[in-house]
DNA sequence: TTATGATCATCG
DNA sequence: CGATGATCATAA
């Protein structure tokens, strides 16, 4: 008899335990359990899922730049998997700050930060699936291994090499491996302030880290070969 | 406006 | 048909 948990948790035992009561449910029975409404069409409500397993869990609600289970220090991320259970899209980790970018390094940076440790719920989001009855998964708790932080760190350098340089204008998502850089904004014509070539102020689009789906894939891969 | 939660939709 | 660039919703 699963209840709704608005509770932050105290222990990532309790976060994993409540996320047990989540694996299996379709995505109507979610809306059910946090006492929402099941979206008409997901092209207005992309963060949906997301944003009812926070409510669900207990993350700390809002926009803040801190991880959605500070004193767990866990970050959550809903992990979108198409009909053959690969993820399907990439996943959104967090925005660049263009304006406070200089002389960081890796170990302070907030993207790599936000991935110390990442709990992925895994829900099916294939198309052919009607949107309420599509089903969430098992939750991963995952931390980067030696290899993977590697591979985000080398990106990163590469990413910031430029960025540092303000030349944010030639960046464009080609770059870096896993971790690549993408506009994250209303829509194209949005702007924020950032340096440019000559160090001088400038406007221009903002940009997040997204994590490319074959790193997702190879999570995932992990995480059933380790059950 | 800056952050969070992401997926959409077009193009190569 | 996957990836890139664009877009949608919400909070503070």
């Amino acid at each position: 008899m699963a209840s709704k948990q608005t509770k932050a948790p105290s222990s990532t035992q309790e976060l994993l335990n409540n996320c047990r009561l989540l694996a299996g449910l379709s995505l109507a029975e979610l809306a059910k359990q946090t006492h929402s409404t099941l979206p008409v069409s997901p092209v207005h409500a992309k963060g949906w899922v997301g944003q009812q397993a926070e409510k669900f869990l207990g993350a700390s609600a809002g926009s803040k730049a801190e991880p959605d289970f500070p004193n767990l220090g866990i970050e959550l991320k809903t992990l979108p998997l198409n009909a053959n259970g690969q993820p399907q899209e990439s996943t959104y980790v967090c925005h660049i700050q263009l304006m406070g970018l200089n002389q960081q390094t890796w170990q302070q940076a907030w993207v790599n930060k936000k991935l110390q440790r990442v709990l992925w719920l895994p829900y099916e989001a294939s198309k052919n699936i009607e949107y309420g009855k599509r089903k969430i998964g098992h939750a991963i708790l995952w931390q980067p291994s030696p290899s993977q932080a590697r591979q985000l760190q080398q990106d990163w350098e590469e990413i910031m090499e430029k960025l540092c340089m303000g030349e944010q204008q030639q960046l464009s998502a080609h770059h870096g491996q896993f971790l690549q850089v993408r506009p994250k904004a209303a829509n194209s014509k949005a702007l924020t302030k950032a340096y440019d070539e000559q160090g001088k102020l400038c406007q221009t689009l903002p940009l997040g880290f997204y994590l490319r789906p074959d790193f997702t894939r190879e999570i995932l891969k992990n995480s059933y070969l380790h059950q």
